[in-house]
DNA sequence: ACGAGGTCCTGCGAGC
DNA sequence: TGCTCGCAGGACCTCG
């Protein structure tokens, strides 16, 4: 599932595919996938324009469309964005829900197989809006060990439910507040306004060194997900909690706990490591 | 402020 | 073998 990794990925695969290209068509085989935007004026903003960048913020990917508009790609569970050179075979076109055909041939496919996704076109101050209520980026400098103490004093949410807000903290979901959590042998349910200055500090360091080496490995492909160019990411190989329950713990051996108490998200960790 | 639960959606695998 | 059913979950919603 496409979390910040992922669609660094994404976007780091694409940005010499699309930047300076101009879309000359677009198609959209579902409009429910939109919000805030109708299918017409999404197809009308898109047909003749040119890509000026594509940027990430958050677990969005962002093409900026030199109108002054940007395409915001939220891919949710399923959701990939990715340059094809040629035509897709039919099992895959089968889930295409945005085609933007370029000059110069090739196409910008968003290609979504369960729809959670959604496609948003904003201008600059809806952008602006919609930044605005997203918490800061964990790979940023404004993420601080003061600004993330801060932020957790005035919350008693679980942890792990915590690192997945995105108006306190961007980019994570459920796999890498999994890997963070056991990383920093925090326990997933410990209340966020229990950690101690310890814990925090220990845990925003974790946070950022899994994003890190995730963005390094080309994301993690549990099942759907993969790369701009196809390939499956490499993180999978690297996951000590997500997928393991019932498994060894890789540090002490006891066996990994399974939980849906949290959310409704498995949790996976190890209860003699995580404190 | 917070937890619990529903909603969107389809593919897959377990179980009968 | 072939069917049904439950599960996977990111973001957003309502209700208590």
């Amino acid at each position: 599932m496409p979390e910040l990794p992922e669609v660094d990925t994404y976007v780091r695969d694409l940005r010499p595919h699309l930047i300076g290209r101009r879309i000359i068509a677009a198609t959209l085989s579902h409009a429910n996938i939109l919000s805030g935007v109708s299918k017409a004026r999404l197809l009308r903003e898109l047909t003749g324009a040119r890509i000026a960048d594509v940027t990430r913020r958050a677990k969005h990917a962002l093409v900026h469309l030199d109108r002054g508009t940007r395409l915001v790609v939220q891919p949710g569970m399923t959701g990939s964005l990715y340059h094809a050179a040629g035509r897709l075979p039919a099992d895959q076109a089968r889930h295409v829900v945005l085609h933007a055909r370029l000059d110069r041939g090739g196409a910008l496919i968003y290609h979504d197989v369960r729809r959670i996704g959604t496609l948003r076109l904003l201008d600059e101050r809806g952008w602006a809006r919609f930044d605005a209520a997203l918490g800061p980026e964990p790979l940023g400098e404004a993420w601080t060990p003061e600004a993330f103490m801060e932020s957790l004093r005035g919350s008693r949410v679980a942890i792990k439910k915590f690192l997945m807000d995105q108006r306190k903290i961007v980019g994570i979901g459920n796999i890498y507040a999994n890997e963070a959590l056991f990383a920093a042998g925090v326990d997933p349910s410990k209340p966020a306004n229990r950690l101690t200055p310890e814990q925090a500090g220990e845990l925003r360091v974790h946070v950022r060194q899994i994003l890190a080496r995730a963005i390094a490995a080309s994301g993690t492909t549990f099942r759907d997900y993969r790369t701009g160019s196809g390939e499956p990411g490499n993180f999978q190989f690297e996951l000590s909690v997500y997928g393991r329950e019932g498994h060894p713990c890789r540090v002490c051996g006891t066996t990994l706990t399974g939980t849906h108490s949290l959310d409704a998200r498995a949790t996976v960790f190890c209860h003699r490591c995580q404190k």
